[in-house]
DNA sequence: ACACTACTTTAGAATCATTATAAATTAGAA
DNA sequence: TTCTAATTTATAATGATTCTAAAGTAGTGT
């Protein structure tokens, strides 16, 4: 419970003031085993569940783009109207369930090497990502 | 120069009436032989160059939404803060230019066939969409 | 422990893209 | 031409995100 010291320490080292709205955000995003792919809406509405020691919603603004810099998240543009976060921040590829708009990562292994043929005179590749849209069957 | 015939037959073929301000539109998005990617911007300001019959930007957005109803149109979400709609309503891939962020269609021969190995039970795939993000080779 | 300062949080205001409203205009039918 | 529903339009409303500036806090040095 208490290894709020590995979260500490990790805002110490990047210059992030370990605040206590810091540390309780990242213990809620980064103290789980699987990937987190979350709203600002959600985020905010888990954060202050409990009425005790709300965070205001300018604090979750300021300190998900703050990580967001540091590089411990990733911004995901799938839906013209919902701004996805991703605790998974290497290269990957997502399932989006149309029927619920929830994302689910999809392992390297899951998706065969992808070649592009096609290049652009004077520009070079930054990154492939893949995103498959499923739906219910029936 | 006069195949507006062509557009108000396309218009009235699908219920909506002819009007002006829709068969310029269709002339600037169909009339053309690459795919065009745009945002409502983008379009607004191409279409109010002329200053003699302006279109209201409201009128923009419900023609560009009714177009997008009737499958004219397909609307594509890689940035956050920018809204893409496109005229190649097929399924495709795309490249986008992170230095001018400009969308560039990719052709089906363009990509390796991609496969998916994972499946979710329950669920089955609507669509794969491939966006490859380049930027100058320095 | 105390004081100092820069960093952080916060409520509320500002911004801006998009959508809604409701009055004026127009297309198509009679 | 006349009638009606569809359409356009200016304008207001909405809502997510960003900005502002005042109050609070963490870390440093004394
Ligand atoms: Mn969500
Ligand atoms: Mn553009
Ligand atoms: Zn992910
Ligand atoms: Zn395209």
């Amino acid at each position: 419970m208490e290894n709020n010291c590995i979260f500490i320490e990790k805002l110490r080292s990047s210059g992030l003031r370990p605040t206590k709205q810091r540390i309780k955000i990242c213990k809620l995003l980064f103290d789980r085993k699987k990937t987190f792919h979350f709203t600002i809406n959600d985020l905010s509405k888990i954060l202050n569940k409990e009425i005790r020691q709300k965070v205001s919603l300018a604090t979750i603004y300021n300190t998900i783009h703050s990580f967001k810099k540091k590089g411990y998240l990733k911004e995901i543009s799938v839906n013209k109207d919902k701004s996805y976060f991703d605790t998974n921040t290497s290269n990957h590829h997502h399932f989006l369930d149309m029927n619920t708009n929830e994302l689910i990562d999809l392992k390297s292994e899951d998706v065969h090497n992808i070649k592009i043929k096609k290049r652009i005179p004077g520009k070079k590749i930054n990154s492939i990502e893949v995103l498959v849209k499923i739906e219910n069957s029936n």
